[in-house]
Order: C-alpha cells, then sequence, then structure tokens
DNA sequence: TTGACATTGGAAAGCGCTTTCCGGCCTAGA
DNA sequence: TCTAGGCCGGAAAGCGCTTTCCAATGTCAA
C-alpha cells in the first residue's frame, strides 16, 4: 500500500532518481549495466509501478488514443474497432474507446474529454452527422485538439478536411443499383437510414444515380428511413412492402437494416426471399452468410478500414490532407434474384 | 498553439492559480459567483483545456477505468461492453478498452499497463484460464493494483476471489441437458470451446452432470474441442458428425460456435436442423433470432451483466468479496425439436 | 464598539516523474 | 606531466494542477 515511487526504488537502489529514471525508461541517456541492473532488482523487490500520469506531465504526451464510435455492439462498429485495435497495439498504445450510443452531443462531449486527457490522437468512426452546428463545433473541438498536438482522422466523410479513409460509400450504392437492375428488377424500394447521416447520404446517392442512369424511377414513396438498426430495418421493411406492395426488390443501406428487412418479409409479410422480393444490403459485417438465405450485399473490408485508420492517425503527417479511398465490391449471395414476372 | 495552462488563465482573469482552479473545478471550496464567471470567460476566451494527467497527478486519481475482453467484434464480448460503457458513462468515466486477441500474456501486460495508469479499476470479460501459472501470475498483478488503490472485478470465475458477476453457467448447461433430454435425445454431441477456460468447463460439467442424472451417457468421443468461434464450431461440427453419425442432437458451449454447426450441417453435412438434427447453443446473442432456423439456446442477459461488473467496481466496497449470481435461461427456437426416430 | 467567527482569496508546497545542466572522473593525445 | 574531451551520475528545475495553510475582510452578537 505504500505507494513505492522512483524516489524509493533509487534509494534502495542507492542511486539518484535521476538514475534510477534512466535505467529504468532508458530514454535519452545511457546508464552502466551494473547501475542499470541494481535498479532494476530494486524496482522488482519493492514491486514499484511506474505512474503514467505523472510520465505524461514530465514528458508531455500520452501512450493513448481515443476512438469513437455510435455503438460499438453493432458488428459495423465492432469490426473496425477490432482492427484499429490490433494497429495500436502493434504501435504499444492504449485505446480509450468512446461509445457516443448515436448521440452527437456526447460525441462532442467526448472529444473534449479525450483532448483534456491529451490523447495523441482522436479517430473518428462514428459516420458524421450532416446538421451544420454539429459541424462546426465538432470542428472547433477538433482544431483545439489539433492545437494540443493531437491527431485526428475520420472513417467516412465527417464534412471537413483531415485525414481519412474513404471507403467507396456512393460507388456501393451503385454497384447495388447495378446488380439489381441486371437481375431485371424495376420496381425497387430502399431502406434508409437517418437522413442526417452522411454515409446514408452517399450510399442512397450512388445508388439513385445510377437508378436514374439505367432510366429506373425511384420515387420518394419507394424510400423509407428508420434507425440504422435490426429493428429499424425490420420496421421500415414493414412499412416499404404495405405501402408498395408491388417492389419486386429492397436495397438496404446497411446489412442490419438488411437483416431486419428479412426478418419482417420472413416473419410478418411472409414473402419469399429472393423468390417473391430480392434483398441487398451493405458493409457485408459478419454474420450475412449466416442468415437464410445468405444476404447479397456490397462489401467493405471493415477491418482493414479500421486498421487504415488508426494507421493514418499514428504515422508521421506528411503535409496535407491524407486520404485512403477503399473499394467496395459487390458480393452475390442467395437473397437476390430475378424476379418471379421476368 | 501556446498550450494554454491555468495560470493563463488566472492571470487573464486577474486572479490567483488557486482561485482558477476553485472556479473551473469546484472541489471542496467555493468561489464568488462574480469571479467565478470571470475566469470562465478567461478560459473560454483563451480556449483552455484542462490538462488531465496533472490533475490525475495532483488529485492522485483518474477517471479512467480498464476493460479487458478477449475479442471486441465477437457479440458475446461487445454486449457486455455496450452495457459496462453505459455504466461507465454514467459515472462520467472513460473506459480503456484492451483487447487481448485471446492471449493471456497480452491479458497480463494489459493489467500491468492499466495500473501504470493508475486506472481506477479493472474489469475483466475474459473467461478466466485454467493454468495455474497464469492464475497466479494475474493474481500477483491484480494484488499490485489493488495495492495502488484500484479496483477489480470479473465476469464469470477467474480462479480467485474479487467482486464477481457469476452468471449460472454450470445451470444453463443443466439446462441445456434436459431441455434435449426431454425433446427425447439420447444420442447427443458436444462442441466444445478450450479445455482451458473455466466459462467452457463450467457449461460442460453442468451438462454432463444432468445428463448423467437422467442416465444419458456422454463418452468422450462425442466431445470436439475447437476454438470459441464461428470458424472453430463449423471445423467441431463437421468433426463431430462425420464420427459420430448417430447424433440426433449437438450442443454448442456458446452460440458462436452454434452458428458455426449450423453452418457445417447445412453446407458441408447437408443434414437439415431440426429434422435430422437438433442444435442448441448458448448466451443468446443478438443474431440468434436471424439464423435459420432461430436458434434454441440458453439466454444470458449479456448487457445486464457488462452493466453490473461495471457496478460492482465503482460502487464503494463493503467489506469482503460482493458475488452477484446471473441465471441463465432456456429459449426454445426453431433449431430444436424431437429427434425423428421419437 | 469590540471580539469571535465564518468566509474567501492567495501563496506555496507538493503530486511523481523527465531532462537539462553541471561537475567529477577517466582516457588519450601532446 | 598536463590538458582537452568524452562519459556518466546527481542536483534541480520544471511539467500543470490541487489543496493546505494563512491572511484579510466581513458579519454578527454582546
Amino acid at each position: 500500500m505504500a505507494a513505492v515511487t522512483l524516489q524509493d526504488v533509487a534509494n534502495e537502489a542507492g542511486v539518484s532518481l535521476a538514475t534510477a529514471s534512466r535505467a529504468l525508461h532508458g530514454g535519452t541517456r545511457v546508464v552502466t549495466a551494473e547501475l542499470r541492473e541494481r535498479v532494476e532488482k530494486a524496482a522488482r523487490h519493492l514491486g514499484y509501478t511506474s505512474h503514467g500520469p505523472a510520465q505524461a506531465l514530465a514528458r508531455a504526451t500520452t501512450p493513448v488514443v481515443g476512438l469513437i464510435v455510435h455503438d460499438i455492439a453493432d458488428p459495423y462498429f465492432s469490426a473496425m474497432a477490432i482492427g484499429a485495435m490490433r494497429a495500436a497495439h502493434e504501435s504499444g498504445l492504449l485505446v480509450l474507446v468512446c461509445n457516443t450510443f448515436r448521440d452527437p452531443a456526447l460525441e462532442l462531449d467526448y472529444v473534449a474529454r479525450l483532448r483534456a486527457q491529451r490523447a495523441r490522437g482522436v479517430l473518428l468512426f462514428g459516420s458524421g452527422f450532416t446538421e451544420r452546428s454539429y459541424q462546426s463545433t465538432l470542428h472547433h473541438e477538433l482544431d483545439l485538439l489539433a492545437g494540443l498536438g493531437g491527431r485526428v482522422a475520420c472513417i467516412s466523410p465527417h464534412g471537413f478536411a483531415t485525414d481519412a479513409v474513404l471507403p467507396e460509400h456512393r460507388d456501393g450504392g451503385r454497384l447495388a443499383a447495378g446488380h439489381l437492375a441486371d437481375l431485371g428488377h424495376r420496381r425497387i424500394g430502399v431502406v434508409s437510414g437517418p437522413a442526417n447521416l452522411l454515409v446514408n447520404q452517399e450510399r442512397l446517392r450512388g445508388f439513385r444515380d445510377q437508378l436514374r442512369a439505367l432510366d429506373i424511377a425511384l420515387p420518394q414513396e419507394q424510400i423509407v428511413k428508420s434507425d440504422f438498426t435490426r429493428e429499424g430495418g425490420r420496421a421500415a421493411g414493414v412499412e416499404l412492402v404495405t405501402r408498395n406492395p408491388e417492389l419486386t426488390a429492397i436495397f438496404a443501406l446497411n446489412d442490419v437494416m438488411a437483416i431486419g428487412v428479412l426478418a419482417a418479409l420472413r416473419d410478418e409479410l411472409k414473402l419469399a426471399v429472393p423468390d417473391d422480393v430480392s434483398v441487398v444490403g451493405f458493409d457485408d459485417i459478419a454474420l450475412t452468410v449466416d442468415v437464410q438465405p445468405p444476404l447479397s450485399t456490397v462489401h467493405l473490408p471493415l477491418e482493414e478500414i479500421g486498421r487504415h485508420g488508426m494507421r493514418l492517425l499514428l504515422e508521421e503527417a506528411p503535409a496535407g490532407v491524407r486520404t485512403v479511398r477503399v473499394p467496395a465490391a459487390l458480393v452475390r449471395r442467395g437473397s437476390s434474384a430475378p424476379p418471379r414476372d421476368c
């Protein structure tokens, strides 16, 4: 309970505080082997544990980075998180995970707290919100962080210029549209996430662009917005199909929602997939292969994206903003097929 | 870039350092409203951000707790994590998430690092390993942590006495056995996780006990061990059924493995569930309702367990070790049914 | 009006460490 | 033998904050 300090270790070893520090943490200068051993022995003997906060104060840096996610229990985020954590581990850093529960205000608050903790950097996973006030506040917070020497990186667009990993959400949307059109679908519905999420916008935009290019109509009433959750997908699926019974295909803007749609179709609407309706998702999270039928979706290398993001955060920054584009790829599985009337 | 300190704020506001500190962080004493406002204004004006490490040093405490998990991308852990993070958030704490990638050595290392960071406490999710050397080393690390005033809590048994949330793994195993026996199964196989995990042992033990009580044999060759992952479950499923084609039911020691078993049965062994073989899992993770057929499993309130764990960690400790037992409950879904020959 | 006491601001002593700077010692070159 | 230079240990000055202790002022009862 004595709270052993480095001074105690130095005393025990019969050396100065400076020497003890140098012996244990190397740093700028070397200590003769004999002294170093004596210090190490004393430290072990006393059960010494270095004091991180004190080191942080003296060194003016910490070994921690912050990770901001909407919901770590969502496979989309946890897959990226594991990649980021691996990269952080490789650099010997600790990760403070901040779960915003999809609350923008909390996100802002966390950035401020990470700044106060003097985190080396902050990696933002939470796809940005479109609100101007949110963006400018967040931007300001991040500026303050940068002013303190902290680095910032984002996954997906957040509405301002930082190092970023940019999965091709729009391309992905196009791929999904092209796929369904190729199969012969003409009456396609969309289950969308909240309109104020940039990622959602991008995906939808790509999808819509491609449909337009193919001369397929996508009237507003064939788009239903809901939460980016399974339950949101389920509810939206029911509403979409009830309102537009003639649809032959549904594009869900992420896999979690798509799984909700599958459930709605199966349990409530009693429609067969893909015989009555085709379903395509987005992200290619782990469980897409285990639902029935396996979900056709737009693949994103989530773990790698997380890794990349953390790398951007940790590598010394060359001048200017760096951007890593990550392509999306269509994965055909059992949930999409030609419409019955073809 | 100036790195504004509290002293700067005090100067700007024309007060002493002490007053500035008291104005911004309240603490033990009060400052007149007028002065407080002046300080707050100065702080805002200068873009002041308090220095966490310095505060930690002066206050001798930090606002962070550590969370140790095997794999945050595994729904079992991420569900518990979200509960723990919510509780931490409610207490205004930041969470350092340490992902061990199922490596005991890394776990030990993380505990040491959390100690160095002066984390308020450490919550261990990673179900303990049985190895004596691991246990004693971990125990020693945790003792050192406690010596520094850090608290420790575990989810599931870890082989030593700390505050703990103890889901009734053994009961759960019994329930699974009882359920399959009730349905009429007599030739039952087990897909098990690594033998050196305590949780695994407990579940298996309960299952075995109950079978014995019912006079149902469980010969060693009907148990196949593998990783606690989907792929592990798939491989074990194939091996188990190939070796014991007469089995009518399989108990997987967690849902992730059970999903692997389902995949093996469907894609490789071409056996129908539950018509040819029944499958029961354990944990009741989110996606159990979305696989086909929906997985019968032993329910554990994962998020709540995580919450409880964090609470134990944060509440002032009464004397002695506290233990919260959490019951398991069987959930019948589509993957279990009477054997065909009944 | 005076003394006792509460109230509030400020000076200063740390918290545990890193790192600069200084001085002593040793080696080597002349 | 003497001096220049390299090495290495130690003293001490912070890092940015909290909090104790003290002093000054104001308040109230007698």
